[in-house]
RNA sequence: GCGAGAGUGGCGGAAUGGCAGACGCGCCGGACUUAGGAUCCGGUGGGCAACCGUGAGGGUUCAACUCCCUCCUCUCGCACCA
């Protein structure tokens, strides 16, 4: 009688697979629903955050399908990536074999948890037949003029010889593997994708996910995206050839740029230092800020720093010189790399201008104020009358973008500009273990895209790994060495491959038509299921990944490939996982097996310090393996918790005492059925009430139905579904022995241990299908249809009302579920504690809520 | 700095503007038992009480965890967005 999941888990897995019960057919024979989770990359073991995400997954696609939906459910590998690589320099395994080593250990992991994938449409985008689409896609892009190349500056480590990614930098600018050796910044070659063609499509898309997706993932995107309007204005240079192009969102303020910014990467930097012979002081300003982290360059405590370069240019309205100083704040890769400088208007210029002794003009003060650029503190950015602006003096500053704008249009040195924060995708990476870029380089013809018939162009494999530096694939002159597809002379390969997101940016289409050989995607099959229904993954992915993907899809969309204008109706963005961590004074972070009941740390017998909840990370150790949890305790419970911890899109706290008590409650469950099991059997099915005992059973059962319908369906709040179970099944715990075979009351209690099976099926779905089988059914519970509330059933036959007075709770009355105002107004000011607060008062109020509340207000 | 979130018992968390603390953990008590760290049953925000209690302070309302304003603390994201 003993709840021992371990017995049979992985019976019922096997059963699972045998019935082939998670397939999921092409054709579509009933509503179809197509729920995904964020496919994992093949680290080696799945964590307790994937056990969360699917989980969460999991008990959807089981929900509908119990609901009648033709539920596609799948799974697959991001299988591309740094760490294979990084495994193989420290370790000699070669990235394929690593990563599908932990391929086939983590699929166990997942067939371990039951979650219910249909396994026949699995891949790993490191396979040929996979990737090979998206070198088709690529050769379309530059076809279509959407791909394209450009020099862009990339972290290069010289020991490594090789590029860096930002996280590869340390924080003082160093290589992550060599900690002396100095990154440098490069300028490359690099394939672009124009994803700014679409900023304004990604931008009014989320009109049609709203609703869909959480408001705060829709409103980082938006600042991701970030519009912004504004103009382009020209400063001519002094005294020479050439202009300055600036972007800038205050037109308006123009006759108060009294300094030009520029990002120190940019190339006019070094080139006006040469001319005025500063080179030396200038070069070594731009070097140590280009040397500096990111982060720390993006960061508030960051200084206020420049140098001028030595050159002008003239203010195109006030005609006046103005020096053009190098500024660690300006970003080369946003806008022009250079700004105009407003000191009086942008607090930024304000702080640089006191620094370095810089002129500031009021150009706009509040109105029915005075600004004085002598007596200011910071610089005023808000709306106001136009002053000391030539012809616009006067003017609402607002209306003086728009006027200012015009006049530059009309005189040819500016104009209007809707700037984007997005930049294009640059996806080139010098890696080996990625999808091959499939273009060739010709000394005589340039870029030649390799032919179409000539797809894919594999990444070879056997490589040995002893060459330590740089791209392995630029070392393999034999796969090198091509000749040209246009002149059939001479020429190389291209040795970069796809950033990995290339491949997660359309791996939900394929799940569709995942064999498919003859084209990527047949669009037959895509319009059929497509959109998918509900997205799950982390916060994480907010901008990158998903704006890359609705990218692609709108991109597919215009080649004809993929319906609708977005690939995900719903999100659902989960929270992390974390746990208390614990720090040893001598020997620092422990894992929670590292010490002893008593809190003491086992090697040293020090008292452990318990730490505040941090997400769950390696480094910290504060970590469960979910492999030995299911060991431990099953898989259902792993996924109960996981479930009931916390609302989905909340951080969840794992503790291993809620773990025991989700353990309990599914021994609980187990218990009083299998304690019942002849009983359940023996008794009929449920035919119409027979008293009160039965009634009483039926109104539990369909309210609980009722509600757990609601919260799964309607506001994905598993934690209280699963708690509205747990009541249900403490009262059936209260009900008598004898209760259970007695005519009267045992077919009702039959469909109750029915209804709590199906109910609890999608989320702890082992001992779903042990009891479902064990009372008797033949079936497969998780085929059964989600039933169906009877809400005659779950009536009540009392209501209780609330009595306020002056809004403090003073009594409680019941009355009949029909009874009008009148009635209850007359149960209330009968109720002696009622009118023990009211008596002698002079009654100002009564507030009526229909069936729940009356507020009396006495004065 | 900008952006997005969150602050409710000892803990995780419940609560379409309508009984604050469902459910679970922990703790306390009881039953069963040779035994209990199994299981079953019960209790459990604070206060002797009137009452007081949802980060702090204001406001709207008959009624505020919920809506509005000001502030504090914490978490997450970021590419100083000109």
């Amino acid at each position: 009688m003993k709840y021992k999941p371990q017995s049979f888990e992985a019976g019922w897995q096997e059963r699972w697979e045998a019935d082939g019960a998670f397939r999921c057919r092409d054709e579509i024979e009933s509503p179809k629903y197509y729920c995904l989770e964020m496919f994992p990359y093949p680290s080696g073991r799945i964590h307790m955050g994937h056990v969360r995400v699917y989980t969460i997954g999991d008990l959807i696609a089981r929900f509908k399908r119990m609901r009648g939906f033709q539920v596609l459910h799948p799974i697959g590998w991001d299988a591309f990536g740094l760490p294979a690589e990084n495994a193989a320099h420290r370790h000699g395994t070669h990235p394929a074999r690593w990563t599908y080593e932990n391929i086939d250990f983590m699929r166990h992991q997942l067939k371990e948890l039951g979650i219910s994938y249909d396994w026949e449409r699995e891949f790993a985008t490191c396979s040929p037949e996979y990737y090979r689409w998206e070198q088709l896609f690529f050769l379309w892009m530059i076809r279509d003029g959407l791909a394209y190349r450009k020099r862009a500056l990339l972290n290069w480590c010289d020991e490594c010889q090789t590029v860096l990614a930002n996280e590869q930098v340390n924080r003082d600018g160093t290589c992550f593997i060599h900690d002396q050796a100095r990154v440098t910044q490069r300028e490359l070659d690099q394939w672009f994708l124009g994803i700014t063609k679409y900023a304004d499509e990604l931008l009014s898309g989320h009109e049609e996910l709203r609703g869909g997706w959480p408001e705060n993932i829709l409103e980082m995107q938006r600042n991701w995206i970030g519009r912004s309007e504004g103009a382009e204005i020209d400063f001519p240079l002094a005294g020479g050839e050439g202009k300055i192009t600036v972007f800038t969102t205050r037109p308006d303020t123009i006759y108060g740029a009294t300094f030009m910014s520029m990002a120190p990467e940019h190339p006019l930097v070094m080139e006006f230092a040469r001319k005025a012979g500063r080179e030396a002081e200038v070069r070594s300003f731009v070097d140590r800020v280009a040397g500096q982290d990111r982060i720390v360059r993006s960061s508030d405590e960051l200084e206020k720093e420049g140098i001028f370069t030595g050159g002008y240019c003239v203010n195109p309205v006030t005609g006046k010189n103005v020096p053009i100083f190098a500024a660690n704040f300006v970003l080369y890769e946003y806008g022009t790399g250079a700004v105009m400088a407003v000191p009086a208007h942008d607090q930024r210029d304000f702080e640089f201008a006191k620094k370095y002794g810089l002129p500031v003009v009021v150009v706009v003060r509040p109105e029915g104020e005075e600004l004085r650029a002598e007596t200011m503190g910071a610089a005023y950015e808000g709306p106001g009358l136009m002053v000391d602006s030539g012809p616009f003096t006067g003017r609402g500053n607002e209306e003086g973008k728009r006027e200012v704008t015009l006049h530059f249009e009309e005189r040819g040195i500016g104009r209007g500009k809707v700037q984007y924060r997005l930049r294009d995708w640059g996806v080139s990476r010098q890696r080996y273990w990625g999808c091959p870029i499939p273009v060739i380089h010709c000394g005589k013809c340039g870029i030649v895209p390799v032919p179409e018939n000539e797809l894919p162009v594999v990444l070879p494999e056997n490589i040995a790994y002893t060459r330590e530096k740089g791209n392995p694939l630029a070392a393999l002159e034999e796969w090198i060495r091509v000749s040209c597809p246009s002149c059939k002379g001479p020429a190389r390969r291209e040795t970069d491959t796809f950033d990995t997101f290339f491949e997660s940016s359309w791996y939900f289409l394929r799940y569709i038509d995942p064999k498919n050989d003859r084209e990527p995607l047949d669009p037959g099959k895509m319009k059929a299921w497509m959109p998918v229904d509900q997205y799950v993954g982390g916060v994480e992915h907010a901008c990158m990944h998903l704006i890359y993907a609705r990218f692609f899809h709108k991109y597919l969309r215009d080649r004809g490939l993929a319906p609708g204008n977005e690939p995900f109706k719903r999100l659902l963005s989960q929270g992390m996982v974390c746990m208390a961590t614990l720090e040893c004074p001598k020997h620092g972070w422990r894992y929670p097996e590292e010490v002893e009941a008593g809190g003491n740390c086992r090697q040293c017998g020090e008292k452990v310090e318990v730490g505040r909840s941090m997400k769950m990370s390696k480094s910290k150790r504060n970590v469960v393996e979910p492999s030995a949890l299911i060991g431990k305790y099953g898989a259902d419970t792993a996924r109960l918790f996981s479930l009931f911890a916390a609302p989905p899109e909340k951080d969840l706290d794992w503790s291993e005492q809620g773990v025991e008590g989700g353990f309990r409650f599914l021994g609980r469950v187990y218990r009083l059925v299998a304690q019942r099991e002849n009983s359940i059997r023996a008794a009929g099915a449920f035919r119409g009430d027979h008293g009160e005992g039965s009634r009483r059973i039926r109104q539990v059962t369909h309210r609980t139905l009722k509600k757990v319908t609601g919260d799964v369906e309607e506001r994905y709040h598993f934690n209280t579904a699963i708690s509205a179970i747990m009541e249900m099944v403490n009262f059936l715990y209260l009900v008598e022995d004898p209760a259970w075979d007695s005519p009267e009351t045992a077919p009702a209690l039959r469909e109750a241990v029915e209804i709590l099976l199906l109910m609890l099926s999608p989320f702890a779905p082992h001992i779903s299908e042990e009891l479902w089988e064990k009372i008797g059914n033949a079936g497969l519970a998780c085929r059964q249809s989600w039933p169906q509330a009877d809400s005659e059933a779950a009536r009540v036959e009392e209501i209780l009302v609330v009595v306020q007075i002056n809004g403090k709770l003073r009594a409680r009355i019941t009355a009949d579920p029909e009874a009008d105002e009148e009635e209850i107004r007359a149960k209330v000011l009968a109720d002696p504690r009622v009118r023990e607060h009211i008596d002698g008062k002079k009654m100002k109020k009564l507030v009526y809520v229909p069936k729940k509340l009356v507020n009396i207000v006495v004065g």
